[in-house]
RNA sequence: GGCGACGUGGCCAAGUGGUAAGGCAGAAGCCUGCAAAGCUUUUACCCCCAGUUCGAAUCUGGGCGUCGCCUCCA
């Protein structure tokens, strides 16, 4: 398994630090407003690369946290005229929720800021301690220069960073680049006492801290978007060293940026489109679909028309996998097939898909793979000749394994039931007498296929346009006549 | 200004040395009474120039273009 370490900016092979284990962080949200599909993207990301290490038998201790305390929160508060542990509290909600219904897994454990403020002050003074970091007037800041490794994380270099000229408004600072380990609050801010006085921590401190707390360090994978990658992860990174001289992470992973017309999708430029509105009127599948066709690290586009492409695409796959599933029940009853050739392309599907995700989580090549069956599997269906159970349920099973390893939900195109109204229907257009709502399908079915045969379209369209009135489609495959949802 | 990434068919997108996966859209044909679904066929001088090599989309140098980070940002 192979894995392309941003910090190394190398692909590498993957050896977990304890044998059988993956110990694995990633930044969380800083919960002031609803998520975007930027944000999501990175979270679905990770979601898929620790589906996939699980998948491989590995004992994966996802952590990822929650930032509940941040300028942010508290100005959207003072916006709002509300307690910025409300606001806090609201878009948690809304972020646990939204993104269950994505698909995302819970993380093993979901630490907040808020909860974990004695450690964070633990790990100040030690940094004060050992001479890394400075009080000023009650903040506390790192001190960049004290830290010989500065920069490995993002590959970036002190004074190339002071090259940039950029201008700090703070003068008082010892160094321009040092940042906040705790800040000092202000009056109507949320406080926490500390030995230099009522604050709050800084942001990368959070993360440093609770890394340390719940995983140990040095940790296998630590993850979020490239925009992370500096300055916060290279802060995270500096103050962890330097207080417990051991390595923060052993890899770490960047997502690419997704955009809107070729730029960045962000708050800062109202381009942006939030989750919750999207699954408002797609599917989580065809979303996830849209986002695994490109691979994690390049950035994507996203557009409507693609999101209604991955949607079509998705019902190809659900259509597909529903008349494996048929065509196998059908040739259960009948006489027993030889295997065939098709078999192979199951197999090799799998394997192939599996190489692919090896190779850095290419899931765009996976789903390639994916596809190549699916079509594979059209084509036998289609084939006219006897069709092996078994081999469809495998090409059906390994389908299915693909795509949930993905986190994606095919849709189901099988009803799972009938509505009562069919029996009314059969016994209008077909005598029917009974009570099974699938005697009455069949029955219908029967009826239609008698009057197609009689040259009576009129009475097959009326039993078809009746069905699919009912919400229902009427199909007929290769494999026979079935009804599904429209 | 510094650092970095990217530029593959109409759109999207895999592929890192042996002459181009896949998805969407389009076209033609097949199947069908019609639908729907499906099948078959079909379009690439891989941004430009030079170089390395028997051979490059893939490596090197230069150019052009796009994007990101350097400030809160997934």
């Amino acid at each position: 398994m192979k894995l392309y370490d941003s910090s190394r900016r190398e692909k590498v092979p993957f050896i977990p630090l304890e044998e059988g284990r993956v110990r694995m962080y990633v930044c969380g949200p800083t919960v002031y407003d609803d998520i975007h599909i930027g944000n999501a993207r990175t979270f679905l990301s990770f979601d898929v690369i620790r589906r996939w290490f699980t998948e491989q038998g590995y004992e994966v201790t996802f952590v990822q946290n929650l930032t509940d305390v941040d300028d942010k929160i508290i100005k959207r508060g003072q916006e709002r005229g509300v307690e910025a542990a409300q606001i806090a509290a609201t878009y948690t909600e809304e972020f646990i929720n939204i993104t269950r219904q994505f698909g995302i897994l819970e993380p093993t454990i979901r630490p907040r800021a808020t909860q974990e403020i004695g450690p964070m002050i633990e790990m100040i003074q030690e940094l004060i301690a050992q001479g890394y970091a400075y009080e000023l007037n009650g903040d506390v800041y790192f001190a960049v220069r004290s830290d010989k490794e500065y920069g490995h994380v993002s590959g970036k270099n002190i004074d190339d960073l002071m090259a940039g000229a950029r201008i700090e408004a703070d003068e008082t600072k010892r160094d321009p680049l040092d940042f906040a380990l705790w800040k000092s609050a202000k009056p109507g801010e949320p406080t926490w006492d500390s030995p230099w006085g009522p604050g709050r921590p800084g942001w990368h401190t959070e993360c440093a801290a609770m890394v340390h707390r719940y995983l140990g360090m040095p940790i296998d994978i630590h993850g979020g978007g490239a925009d992370l990658q500096f300055p916060h992860h290279e802060n995270e990174s500096a103050q962890a060293e330097s207080c417990w001289h051991t390595p923060f992470a052993n890899h770490w992973m960047h997502t690419g940026m997704l955009r809107v017309n070729g730029e960045k999708m962000s708050k800062s430029l109202g381009n942006f489109f939030t989750l919750k509105e999207i699954l408002e009127k797609h599917s989580p599948a065809a979303l996830r679909l849209l986002m695994l066709q490109t691979h994690y690290r390049s950035p994507l586009d996203f557009s409507f028309e693609r999101l209604e492409g991955a949607q079509g695409a998705l019902e190809r796959i659900a259509n597909t996998i529903a008349n494996l599933a048929w065509a196998a029940e059908k040739a259960l009853q009948e006489e027993p097939a030889e295997t065939s050739e098709f078999a192979q392309k199951t197999a090799d599907m799998c394997s192939a898909f599996s190489d692919c995700m090896d190779d850095d989580f290419n899931t765009a090549g996976a789903l390639a793979e994916v596809f190549e069956l699916v079509s594979a599997s059209n084509s036998y269906l289609d084939s006219g000749s006897a069709l092996c159970a078994r081999d469809c349920l495998m090409a059906h099973d390994a389908l299915l394994w693909a795509l949930g390893v993905l986190g994606i939900e095919v849709p189901s195109v099988q009803v799972d039931e009938l509505p009562k109204e069919l029996i009314d229907l059969a016994r209008e257009m077909s005598g029917y007498q009974g009570e099974s709502v699938q005697e009455a399908s069949q029955l219908l079915i029967d009826t239609r296929a008698q009057a197609r045969k009689q040259k009576d379209w009129p009475l097959a369209d009326v039993i078809r346009n009746a069905v699919s009135a009912l919400g229902l489609l009427i199909e007929d495959t290769a494999n026979g006549t079935r009804i599904k949802r429209a």
